[in-house]
DNA sequence: AGCAAACTCCGGTGGAGAACCGGGATATAC
DNA sequence: GTATATCCCGGTTCTCCACCGGAGTTTGCT
């Protein structure tokens, strides 16, 4: 399991757009940029990925930028990397499996280990992750005290 | 969970040392690498990585080759993916870790995702690769009749 | 009307790793 | 001592990641 900078910045993203979607408004590339130090026109290549896959809605012009487009509680992990992760094949998935059956047999562990930890990242929404920041954040201010 | 040509690599030659265990005589990278139809010159590559990491034993000079260093049942998959996968870094686990605590949080739940597929990749053994490759042969011979 | 922000599409760079190929040194069975 | 194998060192091509930058378009607030 690689964590890539490209998966845990749209993570990151999305966690401050949940820390505001109370507010209705959007919140621009910028602003989410300087908030997590993240190089703002990379970024911007992540929310367009996000965007196509219906993730944050846009609003373009003034006062602009983006939304999540549902629930914070209602968005998992595994959403959001799949979204970004696995954009590349689709057109051939079986060009390689009928190599031989010990080629087979491996790719089933393989895609039950796959799923194993997609279970994972299914059982944890936006919402989750910014309740265990928080409760943290919580936990760091009784040990200052 | 990518599957990279390496791990599969790996694990078609170390399945093909589990054939021929019982003879106790060393198989050459040649012969594995035709019968699996493997690029020779980078088997052995991965062959020296699964030596340095005692998953094989080799024999140098004439009627030379390589021979699983346990039982086939004593070897398990995450041992052999671990093993070829997971070289590179160790000095710094830490380097990125401290940046915020969303990333923290994040780093977190992606580590339970991965403790989750090693779990699945630990539990299977070359052994059962082979046996359920075997029965697998078994069934098709059955539609064939 | 004008500005501010989004979007689109284009291009490039630097580095890392994957997937190879090749040569020469070294060890060992016969 | 020669044939046979591994071992070690190197290089190559390719793709992807992680960025940076510009030029032009669309949209909406004021």
């Amino acid at each position: 399991m690689e964590l890539s900078c490209k998966s845990e910045y749209a993570l990151l993203a999305l966690l401050e757009l949940a820390d505001h979607y109370s507010e209705h408004e959007p919140l621009q590339i910028r602003q989410i940029a300087a908030e997590q130090s993240i190089p703002d026109r990379y970024l911007e290549q992540l929310l367009a990925t996000l965007r196509r896959s219906g993730l944050v809605r846009s609003q373009r012009g003034a006062r602009g930028g983006y939304i999540l487009a549902r629930e914070p509680w209602k968005i998992t992990l595994l959403e959001v990397v799949s979204s970004i992760e696995g954009t590349d094949i689709q057109p051939s998935e079986l060009d390689r499996e009928a190599k031989s059956l010990e080629g087979l047999v491996i790719r089933e562990v393989w895609h039950e280990a796959g799923r194993a930890a997609d279970a994972v990242l299914q059982k944890y929404t936006l919402q989750d992750l910014a309740e265990k920041r928080n409760s943290r954040q919580q936990l760091d201010l009784m040990y200052y005290i």
